[in-house]
DNA sequence: GGGAAGCGCAACCATTTGGTTGTATGATAG
DNA sequence: CTATCATACAACCAAATGGTTGCGCTTCCC
């Protein structure tokens, strides 16, 4: 366990932001599988202009969930699997708050209570 | 485990989207706390019209993070944790996406992959 | 009954988004 | 050196976002 900076709210908006789009969850899943992507090769796998892809990209590699890395004169996308771990994070912190709502009912009944 | 059906693209899209403002994440954190919140309750909270945090519960209950109850003249508004989960398990799809890669990788070094 | 609270909805506005095309630049192939 | 490929970036445009105000309807309280 790594103690990482907490993110923005900002940058927490860029993340979701960024993941609210078929395309871009598309590419995500992509390099994250692996798959040796340029833009223009990902680019060729949709039906939208090459910059179009390009401004996905560069959303993603805004909201920190991919890195462009400068491969002659192609740039290979790849995958960042700790941001996606992190919105993961923040939503089970969500499901926290509502699980922490039976513990205050067990509070009234103090005999059940379970610690934690 | 019960066969939830599968979200479309563009409730995924909503799902997203309706997390990618920090308003909707607060309002939503505090239904999910318990929070007995109206939405003109809600709306007393930011510095923003009543429409406007009307609004923002409407794009909430659009992605389904959201319910509103009818309670005389007040519309309750409760969180739907069942949701956030979902989106969670999206984004743990794409991690396992990533931690796939290394199971080609085990194969040639057994013994090494122990770790979540 | 009548006024006020709570909500929904529509109109409006500035800004952002998501696509396009066109142009410029760096790297590669011949 | 020249032509071409991969990329970057700017301008442009339609549509969506996120806020506002205003109006109308239902419900509650005196």
């Amino acid at each position: 366990m790594v103690a990482l900076p907490p993110l923005s709210d900002a940058e927490i908006d860029r993340v979701f932001h960024a993941l609210a789009d078929a395309t871009r969850r598309d590419i995500v899943a992509r390099v994250l599988g692996g798959e040796q992507a340029s833009i223009s090769a990902l680019a060729a796998r949709y039906q939208m202009s090459f910059a179009a892809v390009q401004k996905h990209v560069a959303v993603l590699e805004g909201a920190g969930l991919v890195t462009k890395q400068a491969h002659g004169r192609e740039r290979i996308v790849r995958g960042n699997p700790e941001r996606i771990a992190r919105a993961r994070e923040l939503l089970g912190q969500l499901e926290e708050l509502w699980k922490a709502r039976f513990s205050q009912l067990d509070s009234l009944f103090p005999d059940t209570r379970s610690q934690e």
